[in-house]
DNA sequence: TTGAAAGCGCTAACAA
DNA sequence: TTGTTAGCGCTTTCAA
């Protein structure tokens, strides 16, 4: 920079109003310009960081990238900050504290602009730390209970799993089991479970099955046991469309059909699940408005230099009916 | 910092030292450090690295972040970083060849350490910058012609189509289609057609249907186009697990089929065609350990300061049986 | 081993 | 509008 000035005959000052783009005369301006391009120069954004405290880099927190539903998210976040000159540091949590923690320092003193945190297992232990966070932070995907601290985009999971359930109970299903990550999922669990109850039907604990492991074999597990357990079974919740990709198979395997014997119902709509056979009837969470309207609360406060709004946004969430469910055969 | 060294009654020179781990005397350590403590000092790493030049930061260019097989390569990448002490900047290039020369020229000016590029569409043109970046580069998923001047981790992608081809061929298959992205994957449909020329079989460009899509939508059209231009067909070829999934569907919706009537072979392996219905017989490539491999030669790079050694590496690709694929039906 | 001084490249604040 | 000065927080250099 200082060969720039030398060059063009000015002070540091004017070349650094020229990069970035404050006013100068336009003489001035030519003769910069022409001695940056001779030069080659490329301001150094990591001093410019240094001296402003800004580096125009935003953090996120997903608990893992291979999980459609948060690459989903992870691609919109970043689609919405290049859009705003803003870079992405991407951190997985892997839902354990301690990696959240560490990253969370590791943020700090890098001074990110803003974080944005997108689910909440293994981070609620860490909301003292984000709500003290020198930067704005905000949280997406959010199932528990929201702290009133920090702004949160998310959906009502309770409503969402009522949409399923009303959804089911209007077909006519009354033997219906629950595959579910738990304790993660139990809102969206809940929510099914208060549709049967408006009608005076109850969900059993033993029609619950809780998911050992978190991927489509967990969903074929448990669909399996769910089907041994009952063989009667008309309809499977799943509380995410990985379970109920593995659900699906296991109702196949056991020689039933889907929808015709047992009707299945997931929850996220993750873009995979429209077009495998049967394309899933699900519970469409609007990821990508989500993650735009987080990163854009965000953005509002890194801009205006004033904490975010703290407000909590429910987006609304809305059942999508595909091929896997339909009403219950009639008990010839 | 200056106040941990005044409280410790030290140099700054120390703390900086102690910070870094570098050897200093054990009551120098444990004043300086009790002073840290009670400080809440937290080391700037801006500051760092304005002055060393480094940054403990790697980038990485994905064409999309919501397409499993790039997720998944993100996921490996962060956790070898991670595991590195490294940071992961992540940017998509949309195979725009603007966005990955603006993305470029950020990183540069941001001084990341190393950057690692997945995937080549829209990537060659900018070939030249990152040959002359500043810090060390590294390709993988690279399936057009691969400079010499980059090191280079992925897989012979010409066999790959080769394992696909031959096993259809040896179950028997004669009526065969090839539904690929192209030009991208041509290598794949090149190695394919070898296995096929083999035995003196050709597969003819009729055979071939470009999808203009690349999605599982894309893979529908191209397989209900392949159906019906040889409704004799047996066999499907899709040049990746997105478009087999879409095939799927067109021969299931045609009143088809899998694998009775048509076999459908996929390619990518992603983490959801094992669980799908049918489960997909497809190319299994060793993603994590490409991304594992290519980010370690990065970090060997820069670790030790010289350029990275410039090779090639070609993982080797798998063929993964499942249910998609059988012996064409006998022609009675 | 520790201390003092210098400077990485930039921008905020003020003076001309 | 432009130039001067100072300093962001750290590490490197050199001296003690």
């Amino acid at each position: 920079m200082a060969e720039v000035a030398a060059r063009a005959g000015v002070a540091k000052q004017t070349v650094s109003n020229v990069v970035s783009g404050k006013k100068v005369r336009p003489e001035t301006l030519a003769k910069v310009n022409t001695a940056i391009a001779e030069l080659g120069y490329k301001p150094n954004l990591v001093a410019r960081s240094l001296r402003t405290g800004s580096t125009s880099t935003v953090g996120l927190f997903v608990p893992r990238v291979a999980n459609p539903f948060y690459s989903e998210v992870v691609e919109e976040v970043e689609n919405v900050l290049v859009g705003h000159g803003y870079n992405l540091l991407l951190a997985t949590t892997r839902d354990d504290p301690d990696y959240t923690r560490a990253h969370l320092e590791n943020l700090a003193a890098r001074s990110v602009d803003a974080l944005l945190v997108a689910g909440d297992n293994g981070v609620e232990q860490q909301l003292p730390m984000l709500v003290d966070a020198a930067f704005p932070v905000a949280l997406c995907a959010w199932e528990g209970d929201a702290p009133t601290t920090l702004p949160v985009v998310s959906i009502d999971y309770e409503h969402a799993g009522f949409l399923a359930g009303r959804y089911l109970r209007d077909l006519g299903h009354r033997n219906v089991a629950v595959i579910a990550d738990l304790p993660a999922h139990s809102p969206r669990v809940r929510g099914l479970r208060r549709a049967f109850a408006d009608d005076g039907l109850a969900i059993d604990d033993r029609q619950v099955f809780a998911c050992t492991r978190d991927d489509a074999a967990g969903g074929f597990a448990a669909g399996s046991a769910a089907l041994e357990a009952d063989p009667e079974l008309t309809a499977i919740f799943a509380t995410h469309d990985v379970l109920a990709v593995g659900a699906i198979e296991s109702v196949v395997r056991s020689g039933r059909r889907v929808p015709d014997d047992v009707s299945i119902v997931g929850f996220d709509d993750i873009s995979q699940v429209g077009q495998i056979q049967p394309a899933l009837t699900t519970v469409t969470f609007p990821k990508r408005e989500m993650a735009q309207q987080a990163v854009e609360l965000l953005l509002r406060a890194v801009d205006s230099g004033r904490p975010p709004t703290n407000v909590l946004t429910l987006l609304r969430p809305t059942l999508t009916i595909r091929d896997s469910s339909a009403a219950p055969r009639a008990t010839g």
